[in-house]
DNA sequence: CATATATTGCACAGTGTTGTGCAATTCCAG
DNA sequence: CTGGAATTGCACAACACTGTGCAATATATG
């Protein structure tokens, strides 16, 4: 009876994947967000979040297995590319700029307590590709920065989470904030601000 | 006897000004600090921090309000200048790196609860005069950036936290570091990087 | 309609945190 | 040394949150 084992249904896997949703939005909000909270939003009884995720843990652990998933998924494609590093650096922030908000979430909870400290592991790579590729910028010229590579790499990251609030507070529109965070990014990196603009616009047009 | 309420004397004096700089440093680490992990990083009992602030959210008022004198302080200097704009942003960030962390402090804490939102407000001035001096070096040619003047503003408050965290985690020495913020901050802005560089020293040997 | 399945509503124990009261104790100044 | 202030140690109530059990109910599918 009542097994709140949760096979599968159509509202089932629905309510299931809204919870996930809705759980993301509220974890981006607050970090700290009670679960009854996130039920609430997602209309749905505390009750029920527990009926498809077994603790507060596993729950925020699927959000965090898509977010990785996503994230791997968005550099794959940049991976083989090896030639201008400006034009990868240009990809690379447009592709992550689509999953911005999970990303952010992945960095969010990896700052926070020491149990979630699993998610700097799995960033490591993504960070890495990042850091080879604002190195290799440094080296031949392309990137002036006073900076080393790893510490531009922070900078980086946070420029998204800038933009991402300038959204959200309406200081930016969302069709033209992708393409802005790429100029933003290849500017800091050193990338004169016409060729940054010039570039990107000639990356984001060619797909 | 036992009277609590903590009047001034030697040690109490200098018990309050500990636990306000081992607090800062703790809800730094993790702003859902409890008192009792604050009261211990302090060397002293729970129950002596209640003796100086009568509630958790009066010790953190406290700290705030020493944080947002710290940081008007750190502005006023730079009010009356009205020169080259670059100038003026490579002097303000030096000047902020200065309370950096008091600054973060302040910027962690208003994205928290909608409780302590009044922080937001009480930074208000500071970031429009920020607002103002971008915008002026929009207008004239100084900085180029295809963002607009407020989202460029929380560009640079992200990058001096960027920093923040690349000192922490020794990328950066901490010598350096002002004035790499001072450099990335005006790079940003859309200034070139070598006249960038050249301002920055200029500025801080200046004094 | 009948039936399996998902959801709800409530109750409960366990835990961690806040803020307070009070007696014992430590500490510095006069 | 001694008196007054600060600190400590402990106990306590109030509250919020997690995770679980179980019966009642709603809902889709056959």
């Amino acid at each position: 009876m009542a097994a709140m084992t949760t096979g599968n249904s159509s509202r089932a896997e629905a309510n299931r994947r809204r919870i996930l949703d809705v759980a993301l939005a509220e974890l981006l909000r607050d970090p700290d967000a009670s679960m009854d909270q996130i039920a609430r939003a997602a209309g749905v009884v505390r009750r029920t979040v527990y009926g498809h995720f077994p603790s507060r843990e596993a729950l925020i652990g699927t959000l965090v297995d898509e977010a990785v998933e996503a994230l791997a998924a968005a550099h794959e494609p940049e991976r083989e590319a090896v030639g201008d590093p400006a034009e990868e650096l240009a990809r690379s922030v447009l592709a992550v700029w689509e999953i911005a908000d999970r990303y952010r979430l992945l960095v969010a909870l990896a700052q926070r307590t020491v149990t979630m400290q699993g998610i700097r592991e799995r960033l490591a790579p993504v960070r890495r590709d990042t850091i080879l590729l604002l190195q290799r910028g440094l080296d031949e010229g392309t990137f002036a920065s006073p900076l080393p590579a790893p510490a531009l790499a922070y900078v980086h990251e946070q420029i998204v989470f800038a933009l991402m609030e300038a959204v959200n507070d309406e200081l930016l529109s969302t069709h033209e904030a992708g393409r802005s965070a790429a100029v933003t990014t290849l500017t800091t990196a050193g990338v004169p601000a016409t060729l940054a603009t010039a570039l990107v616009t000639k990356v984001s047009e060619s797909g």
